[in-house]
DNA sequence: ACCTGAACACCGTTCAAGT
DNA sequence: ACCTGAACACCGTTCAAGT
């Protein structure tokens, strides 16, 4: 009614930057899905308009960018200091406490993984976490042309994530549709048809009985197992310390 | 100028139907990019307005659907007849082939994958294929639920692709963009600097080093590897023939 | 320096209308 | 049964204008 009426809604607002912008932009992302992160609706969180956001980021593209930037950040500090820190030669271990401290914080982003497969430039913040990533294997034996393919191995897994293909946004309509195939897929698919009434002893039957959790460290374990073979038989980091082949 | 000459346009033209949609989108896709299949400029480029298009496919979701059961036929054509088939007992070389002919499919349609990956139903033509890969598997002493876990541990990679983090879609910026970042990667990050130094040997000392092909092989041999050892060590499967162990 | 409103060139999609 | 034109509700982004 005031003067100050109007004043509060601009003068009083703390000034719009890059870091409230990227923020907001995650915030947004979490709680509605990327599909909500659009430039308008970010905007109407932050109480402005539109296009007051192209001070902060070049474009949309920039915006992206920087929320991966944000969540990196994320995993960085989570990689920092594991829970249980592994012997310093102990690579496998190494990397499964990384790997899975890294997941952990794209399990909170669910929509991260997504966004940093379309991302064309590689930040400094995933150059580091690649980094502390090669540390642990060149420290435990590994030459750098190993190392270079172990990275390429592991591809996103080493991120903590595996874009899992038709993965259901609504799990019960994936059962229905799973339903829905079944005498089709007994008739004409019979080791599908045996893999899911194999899965079936001990779940509730439907085709949702992936364990997401288990199935990533399945694989996980797979390729460093894999690696760690050829780290042996490559044998030629002279001063590698003797390999422990102990499964954990 | 005559009557015919309207009728030209419409009676004398072939009737759309979705087979010719779902062909005109794969192909617009590849000539243009997934960027350029839009609903508007897909019917352009069958002389059709985009309205039109809602009579064959219920909605865009459902021409992605399509073009991806178009793709997915050709994968299924390709590895029908691989061309050097494997002993049906040798599960790696028969996996190996079927994922490479895979792979020389994806590669002629390159936005593929990326579209796969955002697919929330699953479709006959790639259960099809996934029983190819499974009977392949089973009928090489796998237990149906280490066959299952080997399909998460392969993810997209059983399909022929691995979504590469940052693949650049114009090498000589990356190139520039890496050049860039060399001196704060020398001055922070020890370990990407090495890799890079010792990866320099023999190219022309760029960021680009990666050959795409060999590092997926390297990539899917670790995980078939890893899931060998599997196999053998739980040896469930009574009747599994004699593991053949030599590396290809 | 920072923010705004109107406008532009695109999307996917609905609806009523044509043949 | 199949196709169309106009319209609607969205996008990202440009530009000239405000303070």
């Amino acid at each position: 009614m005031s003067l100050d009426a109007g004043a509060e809604e601009t003068a009083y607002r703390r000034p719009l930057n890059r870091d409230r912008v990227l923020r907001a932009a995650v915030e947004l992302a979490d709680g509605e899905g990327v599909g909500a992160l659009t430039m308008r609706r970010l905007a109407q969180s932050l109480g402005v308009e539109a296009m007051s956001l192209y001070h902060h980021v070049a474009n949309k593209e920039a915006l992206l960018d920087g929320v991966i930037e944000v969540v990196m950040d994320e995993v960085n500090a989570a990689v920092a200091n594991p829970e249980e820190p592994a012997a310093p030669d102990d690579w496998r271990a190494g990397m499964r406490v990384r790997v899975l401290a890294a997941r952990a914080v794209m399990l909170r982003h669910r929509w991260a993984p997504g966004v940093l497969e379309t991302r064309t430039a590689i930040s400094p913040q995933v150059i580091a976490y690649f980094d502390g990533s090669l540390g642990i294997m060149i420290r435990g034996g590994f030459s750098y042309d190993l190392a270079h393919h172990a990275m390429h191995a592991l591809g996103s897994r080493a991120l903590g994530f595996m874009q899992e293909l038709f993965e259901p946004d609504d799990p019960t309509a994936a059962d229905a549709q799973a339903e829905e195939m079944m005498p089709q897929i007994v008739e004409s698919f019979p080791y599908v048809a045996g893999m899911m009434a194999a899965a079936a002893h001990g779940t509730d039957g439907q085709l949702g009985w992936c364990d997401d959790q288990f199935e990533f460290e399945f694989g996980l374990d797979v390729i460093l197992d894999g690696l760690e073979r050829r780290r042996i038989a490559r044998a030629d980091s002279p001063e590698a310390p003797a390999p422990s082949v102990d499964d954990s």
